[in-house]
Formats: structure tokens, sequence, C-alpha cells
DNA sequence: ATAAAATATTTCAAGCTTAAAGTTTCGTAC
DNA sequence: GTACGAAACTTTAAGCTTGAAATATTTTAT
């Protein structure tokens, strides 16, 4: 996947293999370089400041199934992040009157506190590693990345 | 991480903060779509496949130093994946003449020939994802992303 | 009302991942 | 040539990840 360097393949099909290789170690990169900087400043990992984003948006709270959709992961993955998210005290399950399956999840005040400094900081680091990016540049790339989103994702 | 849809933050900073989070997300979509194929049409994972590619382009061998830096994973990560790798016969570990604490890795020929095969609908499945991206729009995100390599790829 | 299908979630086994600690081997300075 | 630090790997513990199986609850069809 992460094909790189020394040779230089041609042939119909190519440019967009190159494209996916690049776009791949861009992303696995910096994704390094936060999650480095998550554990040493806040002790915490991605999944779970992935998990915080999420509810943080939500502040009426989210499904389980909701948030799976929403992280483009499986099920089962999130229940052990919220679990011990839970155990950290930073987020909370309410069982809900209608539905007795579900259960909604939302942040405790703690976790949205906790939530709201590494944001920041977060913030801060993109705007680092992507300095050299303009802010035109960035949205000019954004854009072709959202005008292309269809064509992989196929739900959305 | 993978923010998304609803509120539309602007400010300083916002803009590249946006870029990363559709990134990640295109690579995340396209990583699992791969993942799943992978896993459907040739009984192997992404890992395995991303260690194999590695070594296709390496006939000489490479040593297991090498082949975490080259995909960006940790040292005993790629241990544990050519472990499984030679238990199928599909790499082998060849000691060194000059220096034992190293080791070639390389293909077996079943392990080239099973690649072969796996690149070649690889890439096809990348033609496809990426289908509605023009061979040319392709060479100029590539063109994007690499020009702005340097600022997150402190090393390369 | 009952059975069957659908939904929401958790559990499980296997594998991936990292950071840190441990092992072996090498190079180099005395 | 001995000791010391560096280098290449492996091992370990904890956590992430998936797909599949298991639970529990709700909905739908009869």
């Amino acid at each position: 996947m992460v094909a790189g360097p020394l040779p230089a393949p041609s042939g119909p099909g190519k440019d967009r293999l190159r494209l996916w290789i690049r776009l791949l170690r861009a992303s696995r990169t910096i994704e390094a370089e936060l999650r480095e900087r998550l554990k040493k400043e806040f002790d915490t990992t991605l999944p779970r400041f992935d998990v915080m984003a999420a509810l943080f948006r939500a502040p009426e709270g989210m499904l389980m199934s909701d948030l799976s959709r929403f992280l483009l992961v499986s099920n089962g993955n999130v229940t052990g992040i919220v679990d011990r998210l839970v155990s950290e005290g930073l987020v909370a399950r309410a069982r809900r009157n209608g539905d007795r399956r579900t259960s909604m999840v939302r942040l405790t005040d703690e976790g949205s506190k906790s939530f709201a400094t590494m944001a920041a900081a977060h913030e801060a680091w993109i705007g680092e590693l992507l300095g050299k990016v303009s802010e035109e540049d960035a949205r000019r790339l954004t854009g072709m990345l959202t005008s292309f989103r269809s064509n992989w994702e196929g739900r959305e």
C-alpha cells in the first residue's frame, strides 16, 4: 500500500495508483505525528480522541451505531473504546426510555472540558503540520477531495 | 479525527483542519474497501500486502529495519507480519555472512507469484475506486501532495 | 398472540500496532 | 583485547481493529 520512491511505473491507471499511494503516505505520516503528540501531551490515543470529537459535536449524545458509522469503524470496536472512556469518567452511557436495546452515549462535563483543551492543541498541530499549505491551496485541495468523495464513499 | 458534516466552523486555520479531515476520511474509506477485497478475494490482509509490495520492489531483499522505515510502522510490528508470511511460505529470511544481527528478507517464488496476481487486482481496484478522478486531476493532486510532503515528513 | 425477521449492541478470536524493555552482535576507543 | 555504546532485532504488555457469533429487544407478518 505504501509503495514509494524508486521505480516510476507508467501505463494506464498508474497515475491514480500513484495518487493513492501519496494520499496514504500523507495521512499515515500526519496520523503518526498526531498519535505521538496526543500520547505525550495528553496521555491519550487517537481513537479515544476521535470518539470524543464525535461526541463533542453532539451534545445530546449519539447511539453506538451512529458513532461507528460516523467514525468509519466497526461496531465492536466502538464498544471497547467507549468502555475505556467510561471507566475514565470522560463519557457516560444513558439508557433510553423508548428502546432498551440502545443507549445514548455522551461526554461528561469532565470529558467535555478535557476535549476542549485537546481540540485546541490538535488544531494548532494541524496548522503546524500543514503550515506550508496555504489556506487557499487547502480550500482547493479540500474541494477536489470533496468532489471525488462520492466515488469512493458509496454510501454518503 | 474523522470529524464531518454538520457544523462548518470558520476562523484562522480552519481550512487546513478541514483539509486534514477530508484527507483522513478519503484514505480511511479507500483503505477499508481495499482491506475487505483483499480478505474476500485473496484471504490476506493489508499489512501483509504492504510488506509483500515492498519486498517485490527489492528482489535482492530488505532488512527488517528498511521495511519498517519504508512502511512507516514500528520495528516490532514488522517482526510479527514477517513471521506470519514466513510461516505461510511467502517470505524467507536469509542470514547474512557479514552481520549476524541482520537478515535479508525476501519473497519466495511462491510469494512473488502470489503478489503479482494480487497487485494486478489491486491496481484495478484503485482504478475503479478513483475512477472519477481523471488521470490529469490525479497527476495534479499527486503533485500538490508531493510539493507539501516535506512539510509533514520531517525526514524524507 | 406468536413466530419470524430485523435492529442494536456486546462478545470473541485473531491479528495489527505501538512504545518500551530485552537480547545479541558489532564497532571503536582505550 | 576489553569494555562500552551503538545497532538490529525480538519480545512484551496494552490497546486498537475486524468479522463473525451471540444477546437482547423491537418490529412485522401471519
